[in-house]
DNA sequence: GTATTCAATTTTGCATTCAAAATTCAATGT
DNA sequence: ACATTGAATTTTGAATGCAAAATTGAATAC
């Protein structure tokens, strides 16, 4: 009798979660601000209960630092972070990209072959925007082909807090190139299924953006105080 | 003026998430039961908002389940789910072997070796429960040597909800003993501080403990009905 | 005896309230 | 002028209150 089709409620918390995230990770709240109860509440227009469980789910995730009894700013961007997080991003996509070789279907590289090819053209006119999120678009789809929600779980975890570094930075047209290159790359690896390579190229991949980030962070964090 | 001694002040919220992810790691709650809100607060003596702030995250951890209108289950542990968290867990640790190899302290090595030590003599004596322990303090104590809190904080996440299979499994003599010679070969690898190596024989470790639980799972859902 | 309905009860999600802690800022002393 | 105190204000953490949704279970129909 189940048509699969489970209707989907969603609480205010869980909305919340989803909203405070990408308002972080976009910018809109920078990091090191002050995240004022009040002002958020009224800005939703929700009680400070719903929104302070959502605050707590960010608090786990590292997007924010709660302070006991003195409150919660967005957590601040640091090179050590994004120097933790890359390798892990690295490891966990790596993996992705080897289940994604032996599980994903034709239909699933078609559609990555197709994002890939919309990227390119975004990366010819130096659409950047579009480009950014066309790649996430494509790292995305990696994970789902992987057939494992938990690291993609994780890989989402972990990408929400170093998103906002990429956001912001202004990469180079060289170190641009040479990332279209690499997904040319990557493509290739999936089309063929050949899993070890793709791991390889990815974890590569993962290190080139991060070498990419460096020195770009700092001067995000301007003015915001020590939390 | 700083001696660097902040005092540690924790939330009820903060407690109460540690305790319960204990008590559903060890058993106390079974997968699959409700979780009473009420009866909970109750034993905790607290009220519903800092359990509930609790439970929200330990949702987003994937210990509990939340159905809105409906409630709290303990989440199963289903084959399924262990099947994908292993190959996770098992990319982690290397990754951490790869990095404790380049950054342990020979403290931190020494510091291995005795918990090591310890754990063969639990082997030897047959003493499940210490030897359980000390396995995963050993796993702890590399994943510390790492310098990675990133990285070790997607791996607790991982371990706390594979860590209750473990727990509950009992593992068989003959793969007992592997298992030993296995953490013989990590250890060596750590001492030599051959990163590669221990990459890839964590990864195997992993990789024969999800093997070693396949099997026993489905009987300890029992009961608990669909959630 | 089994299935169906619907009112009573319980539980959940969220808002509100309240006490404790932190912050602000004007008053005071040096 | 600058630092220090401490009362007023704000903000936080947690308890309680309340309406909506779900569950229960007794009454009824078949």
């Amino acid at each position: 009798m189940n048509h699969d089709t489970a209707i989907p409620r969603r609480s205010l918390h869980d909305e919340l979660v989803e909203r405070l995230q990408r308002q972080i990770v976009e910018g809109d709240l920078a990091p090191g601000e002050k995240i004022s109860e009040k002002e958020l509440c009224a800005a939703y227009d929700v009680s400070r209960t719903p929104l302070r469980e959502a605050l707590k789910v960010l608090a786990r995730q590292g997007l924010v630092v709660l302070t006991p009894h003195r409150g919660a700013h967005v957590s601040k961007i640091t090179v050590a972070q994004i120097e933790e997080a890359f390798p892990v991003i690295g490891a966990l996509e790596a993996l992705a990209g080897e289940l994604a070789c032996a599980r994903a279907t034709d239909e699933e590289i078609a559609k990555i072959s197709l994002l890939h090819m919309k990227m390119a053209t975004a990366h010819k006119i130096r659409d950047r925007q579009k480009y950014f999120r066309l790649n996430q678009q494509i790292h995305d789809a990696l994970a789902v082909a992987a057939r494992n929600p938990s690291l993609n779980r994780m890989r989402e975890m972990l990408d929400g807090r170093v998103r906002r570094a990429r956001y912001f930075a202004n990469i180079s047209t060289t170190r641009w190139d040479q990332a279209m290159k690499e997904h040319d790359q990557i493509l290739a690896a999936l089309k063929a299924r050949d899993g070890e390579r793709l791991a390889a190229i990815l974890k590569q991949h993962l290190a080139h953006k991060l070498e990419t980030l460096r020195g770009v962070i700092e001067d995000k964090n301007a003015g915001a105080g020590a939390v």
